[in-house]
DNA sequence: ATGGGACGGATTGTGTAACAATCCTCGGGT
DNA sequence: ACCCGAGGATTGTTACACAATCCGTCCCAT
């Protein structure tokens, strides 16, 4: 399944994109200019370009004559990435909610999506992209390309997170938690969002070394 | 006053930050790299990538094989703008009440700032400028640094917005509405905010052609 | 006149090679 | 043990070249 797309620096990007949130690369990890340029056939620039696409995504942190190197995420990072998601994700509930577009809408899909990768027990990289597709739906579900967007790279910072946290959700049933959520939010509104992700801030600050 | 950088696309992603948001470019122009490389003196490589930081920023506007313009905004782009401010904003409102930061912060030295740049009937630029320090304020008295600089860049781009929309928020006492706003955020709630922003939304939309 | 194409200049995308600037490591001297 | 300098490794920047794409214009056939 190779990338195709419109320029070399887009596609090498959404190479090293995924090869980011495989895992395989450690925290902290260099990217070397030279060795992506020979391994992937390209000029040392494309590199640099893409390099540049992905820091600001924040998947790769980028410093003057050192280097990028692949995100790590200290306590107070992790803290104001989830605040930022709340942030989008309230608004984005409000929004559709406003719009009627909660009941109806793509959300309950993910849902099942979700409970679908649990019960098969999935690797639990596939149950967490599915629980991401759950909360992504959530926010498009408010009908804004931009705030689809802004979230959709918050995301992606959470999975990378995710990928290097020990044993973060497992042995719950995510899927049922989440139908709770969506009726929660539908009767109260937007804001029993923000103390489902406080919660999840919580485990996750609790795994993590 | 040069722009002293460590590096050269810094400095020159700063100069053109600083073109962009004077207001000498019209939105839509084009931005040939041939041009500024011979004017700022610097390669094409270096251009290419202060726009494509200016562009992430969406300042600008990249399409490929066509070059980078001065970002235009229709009306849905400022409705979704405005929507994620409101999110920001809301959200970190929230935090420094919870924190208790919002009555002795800094807030009201940038609402005082404002009120001396109506009486003095500054440059309607210089007042804007001051309008949006008071709301960087209170983004700021959330104390967390992630959401102050994902803010500053959308009010970057609300500024370049204003730039081009003639005659906004003239002829209002825009401190002492800031006041009122403030005050309400503390007995109310969060929630004022939307409203204030709301209205400045449809003000917007209304003075454009 | 009018709706395609075909042509050609302008502009962007990418590569190669080179060098300057900075960082980093590893010894040697005190 | 600590400072420091030398030298290699890596990034930042440049110049030049060429391919890929866009865009306006002109010509032609209907």
């Amino acid at each position: 399944m190779t990338v195709r797309s419109s320029t070399a620096v887009h596609a090498l990007a959404a190479a090293l994109r995924e090869e980011v949130l495989s895992g395989r690369l450690a925290p902290g990890q260099p990217l070397r200019e030279e060795r992506l340029a020979a391994r992937f056939e390209v000029s040392r620039h494309t590199v640099r370009a893409a390099l540049a696409s992905l820091a600001a995504e924040r998947l790769l942190v980028a410093e003057p004559y050192r280097g990028v190197r692949v995100s790590d995420f200290d306590e107070v990072q992790v803290r104001e990435l989830q605040q930022l998601r709340t942030a989008l994700e309230c608004e984005a509930a409000r929004l559709a909610l406003d719009a009627g577009g909660l009941p109806s809408s793509e959300v309950d899909r993910a849902i099942d999506r979700l409970a679908e990768a649990e019960r098969r027990g999935s690797d639990w990289i596939d149950v967490e992209r599915a629980h991401a597709a759950v909360h992504q739906a959530i926010v498009d579900a408010a009908g804004s390309r931009r705030l689809s967007d802004t979230y959709r790279t918050l995301e992606g910072e959470l999975a990378l997170l995710l990928l290097h946290t020990r044993t973060v959700f497992s042995s719950r049933d995510l899927a049922e938690e989440h139908r709770v959520l969506l009726r929660e939010v539908e009767a109260l509104g937007p804001e029993a969002i923000r103390s489902h992700i406080a919660e999840s801030t919580t485990e996750l600050l609790r795994s993590r070394a």
